[in-house]
RNA sequence: GCCGGCAUGGUGAAAUGGUAAACACAGCGGACUUAAAAUCCGCUGCUCCGAAAGGGGCUUGUGGGUUCGAGUCCCACUGCCGGUACCA
């Protein structure tokens, strides 16, 4: 909070006014096809940051990790030759602004766009290389037109399990499909669904999103209603094994795929009476050893299959989980509860009689909302059926000396007819072959993953572009896009599923018999395309033009389009995954020559508190990148940032690390300039001269090789103290070679953008010789191998692995002469003693280690 | 429970299987200053021997293994962080 600390360089008065010379200068302006100064020569690189939601809180120090990170590469790879696409935008829909607005009273739009702007004021007072022309807002008219295209290009195709692809409806149509078939394929279809309908909000929630309102307070309960969802289950093979292709952590490969979740399986037929239950099993080979059913409770045949005297049984149980939420089913994980329905099964394998139960613990959503239940080799069933006293009988044995009660792992089938004595493995293939032969069941494959629940019931979102009419839903004409929300007073929830929109009764009306959806579209909407707009971010007529896709997002010859995208892991399912099924799906239909998005990703790590804790309010431990800017400037704050540690990793923030950097930087000035009663004036040192101090170029040359690896690795924390290693080399030099010091700035230029033009920029009017463009327009250096060369290297000598010595040879040194030379100091002499010499290893360069046996 | 990730000085951290602790922060000493701040220079893993100059030993969560050589690779364990949770 020291406003009035004296400024060790002048950042306040000059960080300002590169960035207002950016702006006006629209030196970060990234020409397309298309445009006329757009050069097609030059290679593409799209470097892309997570969109921020535009908070009332404004920025926090997370937001410039990330953005810091992708702004030095970008700024990196622009002076290194290419076309440099690194946007910003605003996800600006969402509940969050709405929840704002219904509290203060406001308009979203209003409190939205004051938010906006002062996000954008902050980014640029951090002065980030954005081309700002491309901008995008997804709650933008312009913006929305498109997201709402895109939602019919959904809404009118469907998934040909033939190619495994999205084609339009259009091609059912002219097969003589109905409309209801068609509707019923849609990859945009409604549902009536059990659906988490939160009270407290007044809307419906995606199952991923429950979790996160529940902890910020509000109610959330199931309950069957009339929704619009997404068809993203048909493309669960394909979102789990095109993972391969991408350079993404592993570990989020694997929580994506985990929440995919694709089993390998069969559904069995069991008979009882008149009905049939259809079970999926990822053990079809334990079929011998299923003792009882269990159907969900809320599963469809539960009425017609129960007996009469357990008919008010089985209904109180039913009404008892009907009103349990998710989180108090999930807190009586311990305890198995349920409740016999009277009815008995025939098991296809063996025509045993055995009960059919219903409980909590077989969900609805998963499978076909029943098992069958072999409790000797699965841990819940075993449970169940001893608390019931149900059958127990084995049917796998163990590989090794293991119970085989609750044994779950591959074995032998025993007690299991013509599949006995025959590995997991092949009891399954030999069993699903039995059974699809007997039409007894068949080879299914089950995803985790649900259907997209893809409606909302809020006023600040996309409004579907879907009229009803006798009860039918129809896509509005693309010329009447895009379709705005009526602009309502009172955007309250009704408590009405249909949603706020239903006050609009003028807005509702389509035409005499036709009225409009009243639903709106999640925020995930607007963030699953936005990369896409930000190639073409202008374009009335397609939401991005061929040539800027082929450009911008085809090019590489690589699956994925985005070449880097940075981001929290929060994002590692929800985001991500959406994002990559509406790409496969315009992939599907022609409009994109990529399969995925984002070619590569990695998760900044977050930064946690002076006290090592998250940064919370209640904490008191925020950090606000304004007061950092104000006291120590932008350049301190983007350093910093990257100096912390690895990107990846978890960190804590250090207002004294920041003041470290922050002298870092004051040294760099000081290079340059002198403090006099007038101002700063240039450095006597400063010579425009060759370099003649060998070492001094070898670090110079050094620092540009390492400065240049470590970005392409994103190793930022190294390749900054590279840099100070190299000014403090200036720094105790007694000149500072001008060519030399501009190599320097050179690297330096993409982390601390300001003070390195700032400096340049004044040195020039000294040294009018020096090029005169900004120093993010010129070349990246380029390191000149033969400065590195050194006369003499030291070699450090171990005897067993132990260091013993060091000594100095000649850079040219063979091998031999370095043995000879290892040998013969004094000190391996002496650690040798009377052993004997078995073996000598060299590491040409480095070292050499002598591998002595003692004498006996 | 299951699945991931991480573990190195007082602190943030560095180290293609090859000198562990680069670069910083904090700390200590010195220069400059009337003084302080700022700046500059030096020291700074632990430990033992030595008055000193020097020298020895130990050290990357724990225990094993592979290797001439392991912070790095393999196995087992412990702790912390993140994800997920009756998914049949």
């Amino acid at each position: 909070m020291s406003s009035d600390r004296r400024k060790p360089f002048p950042f306040d008065e000059f960080e300002p006014r590169w960035q207002v010379l950016w702006d006006l200068e629209k030196t970060f302006r990234t020409p397309g096809p298309g445009d006329a100064d757009f050069d097609a020569s030059k290679p593409k690189f799209y470097v892309l940051d997570m969109f921020p939601y535009p908070s009332g809180a404004g920025l926090h120090v997370g937001h410039p990790e990330g953005y810091t990170a992708t702004d030095i590469l970008g700024r990196a790879r622009r002076m290194q030759g290419y076309n440099v696409l690194h946007p910003m935008g605003w996800d600006a829909f969402g509940l969050p602004a709405e929840q704002y607005a219904i509290k203060t009273g406001q308009h979203p739009r209003v409190t939205t766009s004051a938010n906006v702007e002062n996000f954008r004021r902050q980014l640029k007072a951090i002065g980030f290389g954005y081309d700002w022309d491309r901008e995008v807002n997804t709650t933008d008219p312009a913006y929305v037109r498109w997201t709402q295209w895109i939602f019919l290009q959904l809404y009118h195709s469907y998934f040909c399990e033939e190619t495994q692809k999205a084609r339009p409806v259009s091609e059912l149509e002219a097969k003589g499909w109905t409309r209801e078939q068609i509707d019923a394929v849609r990859l945009a279809f409604v549902q009536e669904a059990p659906v988490n309908w939160s009270p407290s909000m007044g809307t419906v929630l995606a199952n991923e999103e429950v979790e996160e309102w529940r902890n910020k307070g509000e109610t959330v309960e199931r309950r069957p209603l009339r929704q619009w969802m997404l068809r993203i289950t048909k493309y669960g093979q394909r979102l789990s094994d095109e993972l391969d292709g991408l350079d993404w952590p592993e570990g989020i490969k694997l929580l994506q795929k985990n929440w995919i979740g694709r089993s390998e399986g069969a559904e069995v037929n069991f008979e009882l009476d008149v009905h049939t239950i259809t079970v999926f099993t990822t053990r079809p080979d334990t079929l011998f050893g299923a003792t009882y059913m269990v159907l969900a409770p809320e599963h469809p045949l539960v009425p017609q299959i129960t007996k009469a005297e357990q008919k008010a049984a089985v209904e109180a149980y039913q009404q008892a989980c009907a009103t349990k939420s998710d989180m108090e089913r999930g807190d009586l994980n311990k305890d198995k509860t349920g409740v016999f329905t009277g009815a008995y099964a025939i098991n296809p394998v063996n025509s045993e009689r055995i009960p059919v139960w219903i409980a909590d613990y077989v969900m609805m959503g998963y499978g076909t909302g029943a098992i069958m239940a072999v409790p000797a080799h699965d841990e819940r069933d075993l449970e169940f059926a001893r608390k019931f006293e149900l059958p127990i009988v084995q049917v796998v044995q163990p590989a090794g000396d293991d119970d085989w009660r609750g044994y779950t792992d591959p074995g032998m089938s025993v007690n299991s007819g013509f599949l006995n004595g025959l590995p997991t493995a092949e009891a399954k293939a030999k069993i699903i072959d039995w059974l699809e032969e007997k039409g007894l069941g068949k080879r299914r494959i089950q995803f985790k993953l649900r259907d997209w629940l893809f409606s909302r019931q809020r006023y600040w979102g996309e409004p579907f572009p879907i009229v009803w009419e006798n009860g039918n839903h129809r896509a509005i004409p693309e010329s009447e896009l895009p379709l705005l929300q009526p602009d309502l007073e009172d955007f309250k929830p009704t408590g009405d599923p249909r949603g706020p929109l239903i006050k609009a009764t003028d807005w509702i009306r389509y035409s005499e018999t036709a009225q409009r959806e009243t639903n709106t579209m999640p925020q995930w909407a607007g963030s699953c395309w936005y990369y896409l707009r930000y190639c073409d971010p202008k374009n009335t007529e397609r939401f991005i033009s061929k040539e800027a896709e082929a450009y911008w997002l085809g090019g590489s010859g690589r699956p994925g389009a985005v070449d880097l995208y940075v981001g929290g892991t929060e994002h590692a399912v929800l985001h991500l995954l959406y994002a990559r099924f509406w790409h496969k799906v315009l992939f599907d239909l022609g409009h994109l020559s990529t399969p995925e998005p984002f070619q590569r990703l990695v998760n900044q790590g977050l930064i946690l508190g002076e006290d090592g804790q998250k940064m919370s309010k209640s904490l008191g431990n925020v950090v606000n990148p304004d007061d950092v800017i104000h006291n120590y400037g932008a350049d301190s704050l983007r350093l910093y940032e990257m100096f912390m540690g690895p990107l990846e990793q978890v960190k804590p923030w250090s207002m004294k690390g920041v003041e470290g950097v922050s002298r870092f930087l004051a040294r760099v000035w000081r290079l340059a300039f002198t403090e006099t009663e007038t101002g700063w004036t240039v450095n006597t040192k400063i010579l425009h001269a060759p370099c003649t101090d060998k070492a001094l170029r070898r670090v110079v040359h050094e620092t540009i090789k390492k400065v240049t690896e470590d970005i392409d690795r994103l190793s930022f924390n190294t390749a900054i103290s590279q840099m100070m290693i190299c000014t403090n080399a200036f720094t105790s030099a007694h000149v500072v070679p001008l060519e030399e010091f501009v190599m320097l700035l050179l690297c330096l230029n993409p982390f601390a953008p300001h003070l390195t033009e700032e400096i340049h920029a004044r040195l020039r009017e000294s040294f009018p010789s020096m090029n005169a463009r900004q120093l993010c327009q010129q070349p990246w250096p380029v390191c000149d191998a033969s400065a590195l060369v050194v006369d003499e290297i030291s070699i450090v000598v171990q005897v067993n692995g132990k260091l013993r010595d060091k000594i100095t040879v000649p850079s040219g040194a063979s091998n031999a002469d370095i043995e000879a030379a290892a040998l013969a100091a004094p000190k391996i002499i002496e650690a040798i003693g009377a052993g004997t010499v078995a073996k000598v290893i060299i590491v040409p360069g480095k070292l050499v280690n002598v591998v002595v046996k003692p004498n006996a």
